[in-house]
DNA sequence: ACCGATTCTGTCCGGGCGGCCGATCTCGTA
DNA sequence: TACGAGATCGGCCGCCCGGACAGAATCGGT
């Protein structure tokens, strides 16, 4: 089964040479060019091929535009959109997966990159140019589960605690969550704050936070 | 200039797979094999080759713990280090990011992506197989710079405010620190509080965190 | 010139919080 | 067995916070 791909670049230059790249590949078919944004946008949803490869820069729509009207959140039978550039902005990183991108390449890295991007995306993955990934993941990294969580001396009931603190309970509404007494619950919170160096519930809730006890 | 390469795996057919595959390209060559993580970090630190590609499952240290050794933080001089495998795991590819991996690539991902994620870590760039990277970009996305900022009813000033609650500040010190009375403070964050429906400052700090108008 | 929103200020009071005591009970470990 | 750490409770006190008022200055827009 072959995989359709529809090409929108506002250089036919830039266009010839992608559909020269994919099509030296027998299982994919350019089945259609787009000069600008809008015309790509129409083709797109005229023709529903499996793969867009759509520029950042074009006039009328822009790519990431263009990414969010096919495949943003809300479209009820999105796209995949692959995102082409020349310029390792990290704006049009953001933007393009903000907006519903399955795919980022950089047009510096080379035909086998490419192909390999148009046929993740037909099969619903995302391959993001090497280059782009490197900050992306320093950027991951911080968020990662089961990284940032410090080294802490607290015991498993003090963080029971916490959490309820950073969801903003009372020591009352903690108490009864927890079937223990108001004592208690001061006791633990007291404890924390001495232990952690904290002056207030408030600070404990963005220790929680920061240190990612809490949220999700 | 070629890139040297060291390839670790338990499994000896696959570690002269990985050679084959490699060896194919003009540019790359297999400087050492190791059968195991300890062997593995004894063969780079000695060698120092340009890349390292390193299966998760191994006897003695694992191939995160490999990759931890070669790359992780605290690190003098860390080594490239792709970490490869055949169970597409999360706590794999968390584990294998977070330990300074410089690539992460399943083992069914054809020999092109191979290539290419080896050529990425040797010039200090990062390629991720695309169905992992797909779910990496879930995780991203809600992380996003510029996203997760919710709609929200408050003014300039009140914003001033929540962050300074967020930071863990009592109304006194947020009265210092904003050059107004402590009445003010209390209006504010009682306004703040009326606006989006919360109970105490707690809980509006939780929401600063949550629509990151605070952290970072 | 008027209106609404924002910002700033104040007083009063009840309740929650934080700090400081002390106390018992149950563990695991030395 | 003795010790320490954790979990559980209690009381007391002072401060900070939250809620409900009310008043005034500033500013942008009809």
């Amino acid at each position: 089964m072959t995989i359709t791909v529809l090409v929108a670049d506002d250089q036919a230059m830039v266009r010839g040479g992608l559909r020269l790249i994919l099509e030296d590949q027998p299982d994919i078919e350019v089945v259609a060019e787009a000069a600008d944004g809008a015309e790509a946008v129409e083709a797109a949803r005229r023709l529903r091929p499996d793969v867009c490869l759509v520029d950042v820069r074009m006039p009328r729509l822009d790519g990431i535009e263009v990414t969010r009207a096919l495949a943003g959140p809300g479209v009820p039978d999105p796209l995949r959109v692959v995102v082409v550039t020349t310029f390792d902005l990290d704006e049009y990183v953001y933007g393009a997966l903000r907006a519903g991108a399955t795919g980022f390449v950089l047009k510096d890295c080379g035909p086998a990159l490419l192909v390999e991007a148009v046929r993740a995306a037909h099969q619903g993955d995302a391959l993001v140019s090497p280059s782009v990934t490197l900050r992306l993941l320093r950027h991951l990294t911080a968020h990662l589960p089961g990284s940032g969580r410090a080294d802490h001396p607290l015991s498993n009931r003090e963080l029971e605690v916490v959490r309820a603190v950073a969801r903003g309970r009372t020591n009352q509404e903690i108490a009864a969550e927890l079937f223990i007494s108001l004592s208690t619950v001061k006791s633990h919170v007291a404890g924390i704050q001495a232990k952690l160096g904290l002056r207030n519930r408030v600070e404990v809730a963005a220790w929680a936070w920061e240190n990612r006890i809490a949220g999700s």
